[in-house]
DNA sequence: CATAAATTTTACCATTTGGTAAAGCCACGA
DNA sequence: TCGTGGCTTTACCAAATGGTAAAATTTATG
């Protein structure tokens, strides 16, 4: 089984893990766990079933593999947050890399939003054990920043959260801003201006 | 059939197709429709799942019908954005209206999010027949109390959306707050506080 | 090349799930 | 009290789905 960890996994090996995952990433992210059958994974992976369970133990393994994954890239601008660096452009450069990562990475989001939606079944601990500290470390810098009178006071924890709402909003409600927008080509620039101005406006003391 | 629509439905038709509505709001906003199963939404209504099936024709009937029903609940806060009210105090309202929703109406929030997630298969015709034109007169309105100077000239399509990311993202993302929140019981007041001030200050001239 | 190990395929299986047929029950008006 | 029509239950079914066993095949290695 390739799935011991002891040892070196082989060049097919990390092909066609990592042909599953892009797979299941696909399909996840567009159904949800439940929603998603193995049979779909195995054929956008051009795989077979029973070869999908012969590099995972199951279904729930993969989708695991994929939240933990996820976790990292996900976390990545919030631990960049720089609390010596300049306050107002910090702040305004994590919400352009994270209305990047919504353009960029919208799979990845959809997959975090729907585990998130339904309660986060498979990733409360990791919500706890990894997103948890990292939060509370930044609310303090923020709120150092804010005491120093470097920006507006507000809410640090409110203030992460819209961040990440009207960033995510991008990836997550495609569907509906596509509708609403009318395709129109400048959308990705008209959200980038918008959430400067913003957040802009709500900070500069 | 009690589908049909010529008759008037009687007591025991409304009370459990209420019944119903009520457990597959339940079910489906937290497992969303591919996770939820009919025996699930039966146990929850209290019946049996033959029993279900003498009341609609079937899954997707009942998770039509909900999302049908939700739609004018979720559009009316927009619906009564007044064109001939005051800008700011308008738009505030607004958010509270909706902030409101999000945490009395969280299961109704899910639904729709999980629905739009996936692309919103169900609801597409909902999106462009309902939602779009009133999104479009909306925003003409809020263009123009900018066009005024009531209000600082921002993209209103890209503001609405703000809005509807920021509130929406209490009920959506509610499993994700509650860990960083720590449960803390101020935090509903501190989120309303919080969007006001984003609001104001980004409107307010 | 020969052989062992790793990989892939074929043929299954048990459970779950949406849905149906038909018998039984029950309230209510004649 | 007896039907009659609306409602409910019992007993099913076919398809889908996650997963397994073991044979077959390919790949690496001495």
């Amino acid at each position: 089984m390739p799935d011991d960890a002891d040892k070196k996994p082989s060049r097919i090996q990390r092909r066609n893990r990592s042909r599953i995952l892009e797979a299941a990433l696909d399909v996840f992210s567009q159904h949800g766990y439940r929603g998603a059958t193995l049979d779909q994974i195995a054929e956008a992976a051009g795989l077979s079933k029973p070869n999908i369970l012969y590099y995972f133990d199951g279904k729930e393994e993969i989708h695991v593999t994929l939240l933990n994954q996820l976790m990292e890239t996900w976390l990545d601008p919030l631990v960049t947050l720089d609390a010596g660096g300049d306050p107002l452009t910090e702040i305004l450069n994590y919400v352009e890399r994270k209305l990047d990562m919504a353009h960029e990475l919208p799979r990845e989001s959809r997959l975090f939003a729907g585990e998130i939606l339904q309660g986060a079944p498979r990733m409360a601990p990791h919500l706890q054990a990894g997103l948890q500290p990292l939060f509370e470390e930044k609310c303090a810098v923020i709120q150092g920043w804010m005491d120093a009178g470097a920006l507006t006071p507000v809410d640090p924890r409110h203030l992460i959260f819209s961040i990440w709402a009207t960033t995510q909003h991008y990836a997550d409600f495609a569907a509906q801003v596509r509708v609403l927008m009318r395709d129109d080509p400048a959308g990705q620039e008209g959200a980038a201006a918008f959430l400067r101005t913003l957040f802009t406006r709500l900070l500069r003391p």
